[in-house]
DNA sequence: CTGTTAGCGCGTTCAC
DNA sequence: GTGAACGCGCTAACAG
């Protein structure tokens, strides 16, 4: 393994010259950078990544730490921020953190150790309580989940506006008795449940909550429960993201109820299975991708502007109706 | 941030007796073990691990390099991968090759670079066809594509069975014109291609096969036309993979063709919405968690035993018969 | 514009 | 059982 030490022999230059070109500085002779590009491809010679970071304490890698590495939603993230670092040579280490704040801080605080150049967090509510930047040594920006009292950078859904707007829908469509069902676990969901609580009130309608793990099994065990023990049923039901709608479907073949017809549906996640299904499902649809690649261009220029103001970026859901939301004719 | 020497001061002991202690090293008497302990946890002292690294030229990361972070298999794949590693206090690097060799040789690159402990592949069909594990300076595992002649640690499903037991199935069902879809860049897709002709020739019939890049969008707009032009239409299509019959069920609603009435569908991958669909679909399904747990395993093993003997997993898909893939009565 | 040199923090000899 | 000292490969400060 070449060293940079004889890629300076070999160029005949110093190893001061070396480092300069290989990090693109200023201050060096064309000729000088030529002898150095060439003994470098000569050599093969690789910068040694440890050495480099023991010495400048800078690294090139982000972390990504999800709380649901199965979700699609996360997957959309994670692949945006991928491909902006890649393009940006950077590395990216994604870690799951499964909703447990235990796991959650491990990696929080393997980020410190590893001396990561950002993070980027879709947070646990108990995290998000207490969070606070200065706490942490590196720059942080907030993806999916964050509130109006913490001051991070963060990009977010307005939730509060898309579960209102999908709740009236519900609404127009007639329904009165619209049960809600969320993870009472994340802001996101708590928001959702807000909007749910806020459309419903404007119309003098009265909440049927339901608060639940945001996973596929539990949102199919809980509503099955419901479904079997609610009499009357209601009208409808809304799922705050699609990992509970997909449970929530799944619980409806299991006992035997037809949508919209027996109850009608809404939720969350314009996954790909929301309009295969018969009759097809409403949803919010989220700018995933999008929402990704502004989390990591916001940490990317809060790294190179430590100081810069904190920066929110607030997106729309798109509302898409289908026939899960309506009774039929 | 305190450094060992601060801990062996705090200590009174040597920054070496610091050292032993922490890599739990014989040698130390017990009062200073626990005097040691104390310091560190009085002192908050974390190693730096750049140091470490620089020093012991060794790693605690794991490389994670997936061909489509977007594949809901991947996706399971990295989830066993993450949970074993955050078990065993291992970091993992997930990388997305997306298809393309380039990203692919730039992150093996990285990976040497990083001086992983290990890596973890899913490799495209270019860098499985030259595959040598001597030309990496770590251990590597491939998952979910390998194939006979390549030499190397590898967890794949038994594609050749699984795809003929699939293929086998229809014919019983009655379809005689069968086409199959499938991506063509993978080892995985060829072998299954390989399942499908073997089937066929069992039974004298003749093949439709019909070579893809292996996404949902790809998969809709060659369908789309295939089915639009192939007249007559074969009695059934199988899909190598979740990704294309997604894309598959697409064209049929783009085209206004129901199945298994005008063409029967089977496939691979038992993803949630394949059984959520009116009719539900016939497919293989895969130990995809256990794929990943397998490969990780793998890997450990190999890292600290590094001259045994190649090992390789071969998983057994199974077959579940939905109403997808015969004629209704 | 270029070279010399002093550490970054730790692991690991080798004496004691 | 313990400690002193060297060096992993690199960057940055400084001198020229």
């Amino acid at each position: 393994m070449a060293r940079i030490q004889d890629v300076a022999k070999h160029a005949g230059v110093s190893v001061a010259s070396v480092s300069r070109v290989l990090a693109g500085l200023p201050g060096v002779s064309d000729t000088t950078r030529e002898r150095v590009m060439r003994s470098v491809d000569a050599l093969g010679y690789r910068p040694d990544l440890a050495a480099r970071r023991l010495r400048s304490r800078r690294t090139d890698t982000l972390g990504l730490i999800v709380s649901d590495i199965r979700n699609p939603f996360f997957m959309e993230v994670s692949r945006a921020v991928e491909d902006v670092a890649y393009a940006n040579r950077l590395r990216v280490m994604l870690c799951n953190a499964d909703e447990d704040p235990d796991k959650e801080s491990f990696y929080l605080e393997m980020m410190r150790d590893e001396n990561v150049a950002g993070v980027i967090l879709s947070p646990t509510l108990p995290m998000l309580a207490r969070y606070k930047s200065a706490d942490y040594p590196f720059p942080m920006v907030l993806v999916d989940r964050c509130n109006s009292t913490v001051e991070a950078d963060a990009v977010v859904l307005d939730n509060v506006d898309a579960a209102m707007r999908l709740t009236r829908h519900l609404i127009e469509a007639g329904q009165r008795k619209i049960a809600f069902f969320y993870g009472a676990g994340s802001a996101t969901g708590q928001q959702r449940h807000d909007g749910y609580l806020a459309a419903l009130a404007g119309a003098g309608l009265s909440p049927i909550a339901q608060a639940l793990r945001p996973t596929v099994e539990e949102a199919r065990v809980v509503a099955r429960n419901f479904l079997e023990r609610q009499k009357p049923l209601p009208d409808a039901i809304v799922a705050s993201s699609g990992l509970i709608l997909l449970g929530l479907v799944e619980a409806l073949r299991d006992v035997g109820l037809r949508y919209p017809d027996d109850i009608a549906l809404a939720g969350f996640d314009d996954m790909p299975w929301t309009r295969l299904v018969t009759p097809a499902i409403t949803v919010v649809a989220q700018p995933t991708y999008e929402m990704g690649r502004a989390a990591i261009e916001l940490l990317r220029a809060r790294i190179q502007q430590p100081e810069q103001v904190v920066r929110r970026v607030v997106l729309r859901g798109e509302l898409i109706v289908r026939e899960s939301s309506s009774p039929r004719k």
